[in-house]
DNA sequence: CGTGCCAGGTGCCAT
DNA sequence: ATGGCACTTGGCACG
């Protein structure tokens, strides 16, 4: 089996199961009301609540709310993880050192106990990276401007790497800068530093700085133009042409709103199906409840 | 009951449990492998594997392996999720707008799933903040340095809001830039642009810039040299006395460890209770496995 | 809503 | 370990 649960377990029961999980590298997941304390790099304490706690086998602990992306109480990697019963409370303890660092979950009712045996050999596929950005660039330099050539990626500076390093057309070194969204005014400084850098190695060649981003704000675009540096618009995908939507039979919808959404519960928005253009081959073996 | 829990459901009863736990807001675990696709700012894929994924009623979406505190892929609150049985598979989708984004997660096997009734109306109290570090230094401006009068928070200039302005001994307006922690060159940046920019506020008085934090980086150390800006070393908490640990009787320990760990499964860490000075007020009602 | 900035940021990779 | 920086950063406050 791959997930051993125990549901409104006794606090030593649950304790049992925590060992076995914690000594065998299984994910831990807790239901229950508790408290939580942390110490550390900063000092927190929250009272008692309902709440999700996940221990993962790298000695990650993670304490979720129904609210936020964000864990309310965490501990990072590296942790260890230890259990045991006080005062008639389970309490989840997870240390690390430096910096130290202390987590303490002590639940007073424990409404789930889950230990999950996690296999998981697949890497994330990740596109559209400041990484993406520079191989755009590198395959079309006019992106940046026409005449542009690229002589290196994350050159070093005395200011640091430079993302890509180049010359204009009339041989001036050129520094630019990626970003792969929006920029304010920290990266025109960035880009500044950078230049100024550049600038000591190659005197009186009149460095150029170039700022590569979707768009910038306006207090970075007037130090950009204090100082003499340029910015070129480009998206940080390539057009990835149309998104198809549509999902034909939509079950189980969730508005995601924080609560207060009173009578809404309505489910008839059943017979949507047969969107609008076929999309994906995806019209097939459909089993929908009701 | 708080907590409902299905063990190698169909997907059709799955699917049937993440209909009311989406409808009356209940926050959703499901474990199985899966394959997991984004595409909103970026755009990701993740093939098959065992993953936990969480669904709270905010409208966030979680999916979790067995390392890391950030989650492998995610929506952020306000997203609507929506499930169907395609393929042969459960599929959970979650989608926004401004920006478009979308998350499916297609189940070929669903090992448990559990929908959750969260209550919980504790905030948590944090301490050790910039905040925090703010109201140290209107307490006690002389940390700053001898003489300095602090006059405004957050006070507004071209280049955005200064932490603390007021004026030194002399009489000349001073700029403070506080960080709770050890600053890079970045900071320097900061500094340096609010002092430009209260300089043209008050020509020829010669503003001053102060950087407030625990440390400074080399690099940042010398630009703020070059500027003419200078540092103050402060602490970001204050003292708080001892921190008292030991916790006795230690039991279900977990290393946090990626995973060849080989053979440390000894439970024999026994007799190790009662360690040396007397800690917290903890001993009494010990319930401890063994 | 965008704009700006702090965060217990996290994570990755360099020296 | 420290440093520098990108990130689907997330989160909040403010115009």
């Amino acid at each position: 089996m791959t997930a051993t649960t125990l549901h409104r377990p006794t606090h030593r029961d649950a304790l049992y199961l925590l060992e076995e999980a914690f000594g065998d590298g299984r994910m831990v997941t807790l239901f229950g009301r508790c408290t939580v304390d942390y110490d550390g790099r900063a000092t927190s304490s929250l009272g008692p609540g309902d709440r999700l706690v996940v221990c993962k086998p790298d000695g990650t602990i993670l304490v979720h709310t129904d609210e936020k992306r964000k864990p309310v109480n965490w501990q990072p990697p590296g942790c260890t993880h230890r259990a045991s019963v006080r005062d008639g409370h389970l309490r989840v303890r997870s240390e690390r050192s430096t910096p130290t660092e202390r987590l303490d979950v002590a639940f007073e009712r424990i409404d789930q106990v889950t230990a999950y045996e996690v296999t998981d050999r697949s890497d994330l596929r990740l596109q559209g990276s400041e990484e993406d950005l520079r191989r755009r660039i590198l395959d079309d330099p006019a992106l940046v401007e026409e005449g542009f050539v690229p002589q290196a990626t994350e050159r070093e500076t005395a200011a640091g790497p430079v993302d890509v390093f180049g010359e204009d057309a009339a041989g001036r070194p050129v520094v630019v800068e990626l970003k792969r969204r929006r920029v304010g005014p920290s990266a025109a400084g960035q880009l500044q530093r950078y230049v100024e850098a550049v600038d000591e190695e190659f005197p009186d060649e009149g460095v150029r700085g170039v700022l590569v981003a979707p768009s910038v704000t306006d207090r970075a675009r007037e130090l950009l133009a204090e100082r003499g540096l340029s910015f070129v618009a480009v998206e940080p995908v390539a057009d990835e042409g149309d998104d198809e939507s549509g999902d034909g039979d939509s079950v189980a919808k969730a508005e995601g709103d924080g609560g207060d959404d009173g009578a809404d519960a309505g489910r008839d928005d059943g017979p949507d199906a047969g969107d609008d253009a076929a999309d994906e081959s995806d019209d097939a073996a459909d089993d929908t409840a009701e």
